[in-house]
DNA sequence: TCCTCCCATTGACAAGTCTCAATATAAGTG
DNA sequence: CACTTATATTGAGACTTGTCAATGGGAGGA
């Protein structure tokens, strides 16, 4: 289940210092690296802005604005789920996607952020 | 050249509001999307954070610890060079690189960094 | 000038990614 | 129990990416 997984790398990345400070360790960098992948997508960038401009939405809501079909958006939110940057709650047929706040602010330290 | 090749992305990213704000348009996801991909490679995290450790290096130091030939050094120099990330200065027969913190912190603004 | 060193480019291949059609699952509705 | 609706999964095709061997180009040294 999406919302359950994310809780993997949310933990796995405690995270490491930034990247302006000491070098990466090899594991430091495959971890982060997968959580940057997901956001370095257009669609995905479009589709977790939607969802953090909206502060929540189901994914029928994403499908139009993002051109894309069913199958598909159903493969970014899983992405960005598993990277640990959005959960995912089933409530009855829709599931409700939100941001996972933690998780960015940890990736913009991780850049050097404050 | 690298070194000015670099400047092209920095200005075409003006760049827009954080992703925590609005959504983004098709054409703004598609530039900072490059930029966040240029990050999202283990090796070129860890170049870019060995660059950002030395404060400058050229690329005859990053082999070693990348553990990779030279060509693709090379090759993820010119991605991180592309997207505004890091600038490479020709003294004789060296390139040094030094990171762009400008762009870093564009980054880092957009994802919903003060 | 010739040689060496550093870096960039080209070409090729394996592996990964994005996309959609088709299908499956699961929850509500009649 | 059918039937519809929302989402997930599977499979396949086109495209992209990471990698290295081979080669090219430019700067300095003998």
């Amino acid at each position: 289940m999406a919302a359950t997984a994310t809780r993997t790398l949310e933990s796995t990345v405690p995270c490491c210092a930034p990247v302006t400070e000491s070098a990466l360790s090899n594991d430091e960098a495959t971890e982060f690296a997968k959580v940057l992948a997901a956001l370095s997508d257009p669609v995905r960038l479009r589709l977790f802005s939607l969802v953090a401009a909206e502060g929540e939405s189901c994914s029928c809501r994403l499908e139009g604005p993002l051109e894309r079909s069913q199958p598909t958006i159903s493969h970014h939110t899983k992405i960005l789920a598993d990277a640990g940057l959005i959960v995912g709650e089933k409530r009855g047929k829709w599931t409700w996607w939100r941001i996972e706040e933690d998780q960015l602010a940890r990736v913009r330290r991780v850049l050097g952020g404050t």
